[in-house]
DNA sequence: TATGAATGAGTGTTCATTCAT
DNA sequence: TATGAATGAACACTCATTCAT
């Protein structure tokens, strides 16, 4: 009772650091990129020397992986759920709308998790390795979506589509984040899910106007 | 007579040596982005010494600032045409068809344009400020083109659809460049085709479409 | 009488502290050498934290200084008195055995002993000195035993004589560190002595052999 | 003809350098040893930049390696004739001399051959094996010309033999460089000799005193 | 006193840039 | 002009040492 205080104490203390640098980290990420972000820089920006920075990550690569496997694992939650428990028989934009709220909730809190996914070539392999996993996933994801509302397509075209339908929505995220919180933001929101809506509105057509005829 | 022939050789020579270092440097920052990419790798792409490079630009970011300018001089050559010369009357199909084939051919040919404007935050400021002028000048004749759809829309909304439309375009060019030549691009360039006009094809309709048949 | 066992308990403590830090480091310089061994290294091998190590010792130098204190001091008592007492009188496979049996017992016992005063060029000055002592210490008493041996050898070739003898013996002790415990070792341990002793033996004769038996 | 010069002139630079950084570690080395030898240091000491240093080394660890190999090149071209071209029915004295004269010699030219094979643990891998190497080579052509000199000897006794020789040559070379040169430096070389000498006598006496009595 | 997190100067190494040839 | 060796500031990272607890 009396000896469990201070090791909690360390432990939230590290835990504590950990998450200083990595808010650290994911600023400096977001404005300059992960190649051209410094150690020392992200040391500086979390008020703290270098090699405290290196007593808790063993180096930069590592700090962008416990980074992005952060967001990652948080994403994953936010989102599975919407993905996993959302209604599938709703009409198109309340689905949509189910779908993209909680992303780019996630994403206005975390904007590192995009500068994480932009950098194309100058992240290094782990990282970009977390990339193409996120991103096959959400693929898959948008995939079987769409195969529920479109269940004749073949697989090439719904691929196809789910990589459209996934490239809008990084595109549209980007003018989330630059637009300044308020109205103006809102209204990219809402521009956002209707361009998703309006891509994806074909694709529920035949069954309904095949079906008539008395 | 004897003065004037060595000047314009030498000019050509020069010429010919910038736009060979331009198009090296187009190559290494397809491969490996901006930030990563190192002078002297851009250099021995070029079959120059690192002299050489210097004596024509007087720092890597002037590379990238020239390489930036021409490609973006050829774009709006290609483009404007494009832009100017369509006819607005035509049915939204063929003007997007009309508008987008100057650009997505031009993309094809000149990867590096779009490498260079996604670098987001890892290129310094000369070339952040090129970004923003010719983004700028995108959404003002997107926005044009827009606004001769749909005249009736208010300066903010017509700017925040005319910025999706950019961005559902830069998200698309990306799927295409990815895409390997043969049917699998074509199919994607036909999908970007489809998702702009899906954007755009509700602007045209109130007025018109909703007080028919008696 | 409260304040006297106290202060002797503490004394009693710190010396404990004391002789744990450097069986420590003299276990981390054998296995790294001086300059690889990290103070850390150090504390974690005394299962202690690097504050408490530089609670007993100003530097890390300070601790090599006085690990070559201690071992030096106990290799005197050992060797001091092999030295000291032994019986010059005695043939010379006797006598080299009698100041060479002690000698090797107590590096095998403390091969830091011989690892520190290897250390050629990369230990700080203070521990250069001491072994400058050291050595000279050790060059002066066989220098005695040597004149012991051959009265009438000039200064300088004595000098000569017992550096090289100071010489085979660290070579020969380093070989026998380097083999096994077992036959091999002892197999070693007698090479040595073989060497110093025909090393050696020549000094004797002139006088007494030259001129035998007509 | 006339395009020749330049690359030779080129090259000849290049060379020029390595020696003169080559050298310079030497130097550095001799005086810190390897560990704590720093590559800014050799590059101080040979007057260049550190950038210059890695154009013609990739790491501190290449350095050593180079400048063993080709002390180790040198030492084979010297030494290998000696051991190799001596008549082995000399009388000791005479054999020991042709064997140890060219191996003095050249570490009296070159002290950073001994320095860089002392460094017992510091050495990273690529150099700890060369010593490894050149150690057992020295071991197998001690152990041969001690077979031709007793051919009796059973193999383990041979090769304690030629590992106590080895280490008395070792201590003289460090005894023969740590003397001033002049009179002092060639009385301990004589000294080592002699050493060596008195050592391997014995081993030929049997065939000698076994075959009297007509 | 003991702890171990924090420090920061110092290492090895790279790369944009300069300059003697 | 062209060359490529040379430069040196800056980066990732380490470790002897300090200090709040």
């Amino acid at each position: 009772m009396s000896e469990e205080p201070a090791p909690r104490r360390r432990q939230a203390r590290g835990e504590r650091r950990i998450a200083q640098l990595l808010q650290a980290a994911a600023s400096v990420f977001c404005r300059t990129g992960y190649a051209a972000a410094s150690t020392n820089a992200i040391a500086r920006e979390a008020k703290v020397s270098p090699g405290t920075l290196y007593q808790y990550f063993p180096n930069k690569e590592a700090i962008a992986v416990e980074l992005g496997d952060r967001l990652l694992q948080e994403m994953r939650a936010t989102q599975g759920l919407a993905f996993d428990r959302v209604d599938l028989r709703l009409p198109l934009p309340e689905l949509v709308d189910a779908v993209l709220e909680p992303v780019i909730e996630f994403n206005c809190r975390n904007p590192a998790f995009l500068a994480l996914m932009h950098g194309s070539g100058d992240v290094p392999g782990r990282i970009a390795e977390e990339h193409e996993a996120v991103h096959e996933q959400m693929l898959t994801r948008i995939g079987e979506l769409i195969r529920s509302i479109a269940p004749a397509l073949d697989d090439g075209e719904r691929r196809r589509i789910a990589a459209m339908t996934l490239g809008i929505v990084k595109a549209g995220l980007d003018l989330v984040l630059a637009a300044p919180e308020g109205p103006e933001r809102d209204g990219t929101v809402a521009e956002l899910k209707r361009a998703v809506v309006r891509y994806l509105d074909p694709l529920f057509a035949p069954p309904l106007t095949t079906t008539p005829s008395p």
